[in-house]
RNA sequence: UCCUCGGUAGCUCAAUAGGUAGAGCGGGUGGCUGUUAACCACUAGGUUGGGGGUUCGAGUCCCUCCCGGGGAGCCA
């Protein structure tokens, strides 16, 4: 809702969010999708049709209202509505999200309706200016966008829990990950990124997870981890300055406190798997080398610095099988994770790849996957193999932490959790 | 999957020791000086998640199932 210069009359099609009446007064507050915005209707007269709508009218009707704006300090948002016409669209049913509290089990069965709440609201519109801050920054770059399939014959990882379905009496599973498609397409375009859905049929529940949720996941050739973090950052960076620019109004709403975002500043801190075990030891925990960081480290981790954090260098065994094995230390591998601020978990997750042959036939060995499923792949380190490097970032994660939201459900319209699948 | 807490009116919650199920909000009706989660009065609204048990008597105690919140592991 745009208002310009000091008094016009406009038209506004939208619903009732909350009206008031008083004697002489009504007030009646109206949304249209952009914003919310007051209108009154005054008259000595008890009589006065207008009155006589405004008293039909129900918390969420839908409606179309004429009238004249002016500016009023004592309205919300600064402007109000003098109301000339009411032309009343559809009288809603009682409306089960009133403005009072609510608890999660029935904001939840009610996900449909919750969306046209004012907080729901501002997180979703930041979500859509943070999916295209995502695009801009990759296509400004001369990313190629690649659109993997949704549908697989096999495991990208081999090791989460994939959904499965069937594929003209083939088996088949929901992706979980473009990455190793990725890897295919940089040797056609150099720079690629692939961004959808990612399905993972984990049986998580906490506050970070999501059984469905969104990733944009880069992919570069030649790139060698340091160029690969730099990405990274580089891009939360542009994330963190569109949203700051553009989101002002949605963060104030969301009581953001916006400073923390705006001393975020490029190179991250960075730091080793072993230094923060030493550090992780330091603070009392009992983690020995070897172990992968918990819901509980990473958290301790992100606490000792006020910026999201680079931690590289993991032993091989924890990670991937095709995360490419550092010269010096063979028994670590060139990975990263970014953690969040405030104990907002791994924002990007990433590293270099193996792009030698034989290497990478010995890792497929050593985690038990079936090598006809990757004859594909293999055949990227046979014709024209260059080292490379890519990462995935989670829409919903870095949306939780940028909007300071306590449960991840709430940054994606209709969440998907374990068990839950209504509405 | 495991640990933990919970399920009472449309919603948020209360109900001493096992002893007649209640409030605020929302709905309805009426009132009201420009209200900001407006306010005031009146009013309707209940198989206390399901099943079983103990008891003269169960929202309350026991068993069991279902559903949900929080956390863990795994990950982005």
């Amino acid at each position: 809702m745009k208002i310009v210069g000091k008094k016009l009359e406009i038209e506004i099609k939208g619903w009732v969010y909350k009206k008031r009446s008083s004697g002489k007064i009504r007030f009646l507050i109206i949304r249209d999708g952009t914003g919310i915005l007051q209108g009154t209707i005054y008259s000595p007269k008890k009589d006065n049709p207008l009155f006589k709508k405004f008293d039909e009218l129900t918390q969420e009707s839908s409606l179309i209202i004429r009238g004249l704006v002016r500016e009023e300090k004592r309205a919300p948002g600064g402007y109000e509505l003098n109301i000339n016409d009411i032309n009343i669209i559809q009288i809603a049913e009682e409306y089960p999200i009133t403005p009072k509290e609510h608890g999660i089990p029935f904001l939840m069965e009610h996900r449909h309706l919750w969306l046209r709440s004012q907080k729901q609201n501002a997180i979703l519109q930041i979500r859509t200016e943070l999916i295209k801050a995502i695009r801009d920054f990759f296509d400004g770059r001369g990313f190629r966008n690649m659109d993997t399939p949704i549908l697989t014959p096999s495991a990208c990882e081999g090791t989460t829990t994939l959904f499965e379905t069937e594929y003209f009496g083939q088996k088949a599973y929901l992706s979980q990950s473009g990455q190793l498609y990725n890897e295919a397409a940089i040797a056609a375009f150099g720079k690629v990124y692939c961004f959808g859905p990612t399905f993972r049929a984990e049986k998580s529940k906490t506050r970070k997870h999501l059984i469905e949720f969104w990733m944009v996941e880069p992919e570069v050739a030649f790139a060698l981890l340091d160029d690969i973090i730099k990405l990274g950052e580089d891009l939360i960076i542009y994330i963190i300055e569109r949203i700051l620019d553009k989101n002002k109004k949605e963060l104030d709403i969301l009581e953001r406190d916006t400073k923390v975002l705006e001393r975020i500043k490029k190179p991250f801190p960075h730091i080793t798997y072993e230094k923060a075990i030493a550090k992780l030891n330091e603070k009392g925990s009992k983690i020995k080398w070897g172990d992968d960081l918990g819901s509980p480290e990473e958290t301790l981790i992100s606490e000792i610095f006020d910026s999201p954090v680079c931690l590289t260098h993991f032993p091989a065994k924890i990670k991937a099988f095709y995360m490419q094995p550092d010269e010096e230390r063979p028994d670590l591998v060139l990975g990263v994770d970014i953690l969040a601020p405030e104990g907002y978990g791994e924002l990007i997750g990433g590293g270099q790849r193996i792009s030698d042959l034989a290497l990478l036939e010995k890792r497929l060995k050593e985690y038990n996957l079936p090598r006809k499923a990757f004859e594909w792949y293999l055949d990227l380190r046979k014709y024209g193999s260059v080292p490379h490097s890519g990462f995935g970032l989670g829409v919903e994660r870095v949306l939780s932490w940028i909007c300071k939201i306590k449960h991840i459900r709430e940054t994606i319209p209709f969440p998907r959790l374990l068990h839950k699948i209504y509405p």
